[in-house]
DNA sequence: TACTTTGTTCGTTATTTCACGAACTACGAA
DNA sequence: TTCGTAGTTCGTGAAATAACGAACAAAGTA
């Protein structure tokens, strides 16, 4: 009997979840949704934990592709990488059922 | 120096994006938003996992409180939970920007 | 060139996750 | 009551995650 093959939607959708599911990586991702930057020493200063934590933290967010950083020298400056951030509403919206249309009813 | 407070929303968003950060977990989700229901048999049928993986994937979305599980003897019928679906529903829409308003441009 | 600042990497430890098979429980059907 | 089906729990092992401090690397400043 074949088995399912979950989907390469399913997959990245996770691999974003997994991402998003640690609180100081959630603080991050939802500051970054607002103010479009941030530097990883104010973060140091101000979240619970030390430097290097942070910095395990921060990795994971690049390696799943939901932030880059930019060297402003001797700071590295943070924000969404864009792209992905995209494809991760995209993916999300759709999963969590929140079509495109529905919210068009809202108008007038 | 005061440390800042992740919010409560935070840390419900991580807890259950930390529950939807698998693929096989993703996988029943997104069936479940589709289908209204599934029997975790069924399940184990078409996923390349056996019997007490799945048991442990459905647990772990039980606990995290995105589905529920009724006892249909001899079988258990899964549903999304539908008061925490609905919650996770608006903290992602929150945090992923996706607001009410924006979607409105689209109107005509 | 030395010093300072900023962040990453390394080594360690504890905990959690993921997967499996075996054993157990619950319950309807024979 | 015995059997079969459906799921959970238990025990195990491998791998990943989370946290820390120490050491290191990069680059601007004194």
């Amino acid at each position: 009997m074949d088995k399912i093959i979950i989907t390469e939607e399913q997959q990245k959708a996770a691999r974003y979840a997994k991402a998003m599911g640690h609180p100081i990586r959630m603080y991050v991702l939802d500051l970054l949704s607002k103010q479009s930057c941030c530097y990883s020493g104010d973060l140091t200063e101000y979240l619970p934990i030390v430097k290097s934590t942070l910095s395990q933290h921060l990795k994971e967010l690049r390696d799943a592709g939901l932030i880059q950083g930019e060297i402003e020298a001797p700071r590295i400056k943070y924000c969404l990488n864009k792209e992905n951030w995209k494809e991760a509403q995209d993916l999300f919206l759709k999963f969590l059922k929140l079509e495109i249309e529905e919210p068009i009813q809202k108008c007038q």
